[in-house]
DNA sequence: GGACACCGTTAATGAGCGTTAACACATTGC
DNA sequence: GCAATGTGTTAACGCTCATTAACGGTGTCC
């Protein structure tokens, strides 16, 4: 194993991939960890033994345990944030930009981080409470943040929906992308393509209906 | 304060509204404060508080804190999977009986326990790794058995739809209904019944979206 | 070759918490 | 009256578990 600074940057130049640190490994694991029995359910020792080292060694890496679930929510928020207003300012700069072609690229942005992150997303809405005040405010801010970026695009494909039922039917939505991650057997899925298909399809048509009495 | 049982069931039937019982307090106050700060976040010492009575005097009634969070999802998970074939049942006897309104049906009853039973709805999918074996497993079951009841109900409406698509779809729309109770802000919502009439629309316009590709 | 940063280890500490023990007191039934 | 039952109490036990202490090895830099 190459612990020197000098080698990882090499593997990593070499195999065009970034190898992960020691940091990201943690966070990985404590993330499908924490998903899969909670942040109280999973104990240091068991994070440092799916890392290879052993409980108390995650402390050269992160000040506590909080402190990588901080990162975790943190992190994911910040990501869907910056990716729902990546793609707004994509569709205001390119000519076939339209409110219809904006939201089905919020959908399906959210579908990627839902399919390919799912104990992230499974701890986004599970775990926030364990969070110290100031981390949880953040996390919440950007969250609020994130579905305001829905409700503006929305309000402009559906000029005739009240603000309020926006906000319900974003949060409706999103409910709605994150449901596979929570299924018990994931490996049931049509496969992913088609899995990510059917969930844009119900997106569309969850909003369609909130617009127009069905 | 009248412990007398006598006194109890008088005062249940001159009141004509069934005064909760310890036990019943005590899983009231525990749904709530486990769909707060999570299973494991909670100490007896808190939910014998919420009561007016102190940690240990829990053991009077439960055997022990899982026993709590096992009765409260066995429960809900029974009281679903026997409301969705209640209604199944009325629709077969009824002569207005049809697969849509069937549908509509299993939809507005799972709307009323999500926007009736927050804490519950949210436990539901949440805690559901803290039991025991045994409870787990039950739990399970009866879920499993509750979306087949909707799998079936959906494809007697739509014959198109596929068996493994209508069953993401039909947890995808548990999402959507779910999606409620974990909002930050309840009483930021439209009223009660404008709230259950735009979920279900959504509801709708998914399974919609879902047979027929839009 | 020595200071130093980095990354581990195991052992100890200390708090939190579920549970049990021991005891008290009212109410009911005989 | 008096055993039995139901429902509380407080104190103590024991285990889990996050965190810290103390120590060691390895590679880097001057």
């Amino acid at each position: 194993m190459s612990t020197h600074a000098a080698d990882r940057t090499a593997a990593r130049a070499v195999s065009r991939v970034a190898a992960p640190t020691r940091r990201e490994q943690i966070l990985r694991e404590a993330a499908r960890l924490f998903a899969e029995r909670g942040f109280h359910g999973v104990g240091v020792d068991e994070i440092g033994a799916a890392v290879g080292i052993s409980g108390p060694g995650l402390y050269r890496h992160f000040p506590g345990k909080d402190a990588m679930l901080a990162e975790l929510l943190v992190g994911i928020s910040e990501r869907l944030l910056a990716g729902g207003r990546l793609r707004v300012t994509e569709d205001a700069e390119s000519p076939d930009g339209s409110p219809q072609a904006l939201l089905d690229a919020l959908i399906e942005g959210h579908i990627d981080f839902a399919l390919d992150d799912r104990p992230l997303i499974t701890l986004h809405d599970r775990e926030l409470d364990r969070l110290r005040d100031t981390d949880r405010k953040r996390v919440r801010q950007l969250q609020r943040q994130y579905v305001e970026v829905w409700v503006e695009v929305v309000r402009a494909r559906y000029p005739a929906l009240a603000e309020d039922e926006a906000r319900v039917t974003v949060h409706a939505v999103f409910g709605l992308l994150n449901s596979t991650p929570h299924l018990a057997r994931p490996e049931a899925l049509p496969g992913r393509e088609a899995t990510a298909a059917l969930l844009h399809r119900l997106a569309r048509g969850a909003f369609e209906a909130a617009a127009g009495p069905g």
